[in-house]
DNA sequence: CGATGTGTTGACCGGGTTCAAACAATGTGG
DNA sequence: CCACATTGTTTGAACCCGGTCAACACATCG
């Protein structure tokens, strides 16, 4: 039974830092050190490696036959990525690194033989896979309920989230991307997301702290971003 | 080595079917019947059983804490569902019978042993995974890339091939659910959901065949929806 | 310095939502 | 059997959010 052999700790920096010093002395991994746009396997390439993210952050980029692109995540330290390779022996995605950091390389066959000892890193593998279907899920809420500010104030949210997961300073986020990009992870044109940002500047939900380049966001209270989304969301739900 | 030590068979039927076969064999399973509005499992439950469709069909709805509801996904047989329990030993969504039919109740922790021995069982596991986050990835594309007409085509075409690779006829589907619910599937409204179908009939890309009740959808030609999306796609790709 | 890339803002347009009305199918009770 | 309510679907008309196109501001870098 008892489904906690890996305990989750309330504290989510801890549980990261452990899990990977576990995979760290339980499996072979290999590091990677990556530039922004490097590329980590392409849709199509055969599947034989997990990556997991130590630093640095990376987008995945799933894209149609038609050709249409598609940003579908953005990924931290402690974030596995590779999952859509398993099925097929093949990869059906793009893995694009957008800072530079590194990774560990964890063949997925070395990964199962290890877990055959120690059940601990099944239940990691697992817990990776679960969470990262949670927020694929959450993402496709987002999307289909949230208005365009309410869209770019939860994706900031989240991104706060995910730094405060990982004890960083969650006030100052610098965004490692284009208004264009932050467009096609949210469905929206770079003008609607110029728009959203400078109308939650002006609702002082957020902060330009540098000059005139506007790439640097400071968030003021996180709570009153969620607070904004919760609200908006209200307005719609209130038909 | 081996990453596939169980074949993945170019007739996804055979696989389906195959998959199943092996989990009845080595999986001590229960059965549950279940009609339509059954609740699986609900948000917040303790997660202990992961739940495979044998018959019938499934909705996952996704609530946020504002009230926001989202159906993410739709299950056929031989799909696998409860993996969003797997991170925080508690369910994080909703699992709904769409219609009569029976699930297969697999404990996670019998799951578990039973890989022990047999490693086919834990590819098994991997793969279905995989194969739902690959879903959602498309599912997040779509959404984000198609107008209203084809995202109704899509839907469409996804569950033709869903009864496809089930070995069931996919010219004559008959959706269970209502304009709103499908609406909610695609982040639409019920009324621009009525309205694409019926400019997808007067195109003649689906038929009424049952007189007035409009529920029973006719596909006389699988191939020209996909045309259609990828036509639909190519035209707003052409800025 | 111009050149280029990125961000902002305005004006306009269109697809999808919203609101409303009418209709069809089904069920219920008298 | 019909009157009536209920639920689901279709269609129309007005509105509005977000996309599109365009102009401009402001960095960085050769």
């Amino acid at each position: 039974m008892a489904p906690d052999t890996f305990r989750t700790d309330s504290n989510a920096a801890d549980r990261i830092a452990a899990e990977l010093k576990l995979i760290e002395r339980l499996v072979p991994v290999t590091r990677r050190t990556v530039h922004a746009g490097d590329v980590l396997y392409r849709a199509g390439q055969p599947f034989a490696t997990i990556y997991i993210v130590n630093t640095g952050l990376c987008k995945i980029v799933q894209t149609a036959a038609d050709g249409r692109e598609q940003v579908t995540g953005v990924h931290f330290r402690g974030d596995w990525l590779g999952f859509d390779g398993l099925a097929d022996a093949r990869y059906t995605c793009e893995a694009v690194a957008m800072d530079t950091g590194d990774l560990w390389c964890v063949p997925y066959a070395a990964l199962l033989d290890a877990a055959a000892g120690h059940p601990e890193l099944l239940q990691l593998l697992h817990r990776a896979m679960s969470r990262q279907h949670g927020r694929d899920r959450e993402a496709l809420l987002a999307l289909c309920t949230l208005g365009a500010d309410a869209r770019v104030a939860d994706f900031l949210r989240a991104w706060a989230q995910a730094l405060s997961d990982r004890g960083l300073r969650t006030d100052q986020i610098t965004l490692r991307m284009t208004r264009a990009e932050i467009g096609n992870c949210l469905g929206l044109t770079l003008e609607t997301v110029s728009r959203a940002l400078s109308r939650l500047a002006r609702g002082d939900l957020i902060r330009f702290d540098d000059g005139g380049a506007r790439r640097d966001i400071r968030i003021p209270h996180v709570g009153a971003l969620a607070e904004f989304v919760q609200k908006s969301a209200g307005a719609a739900l209130a038909h």
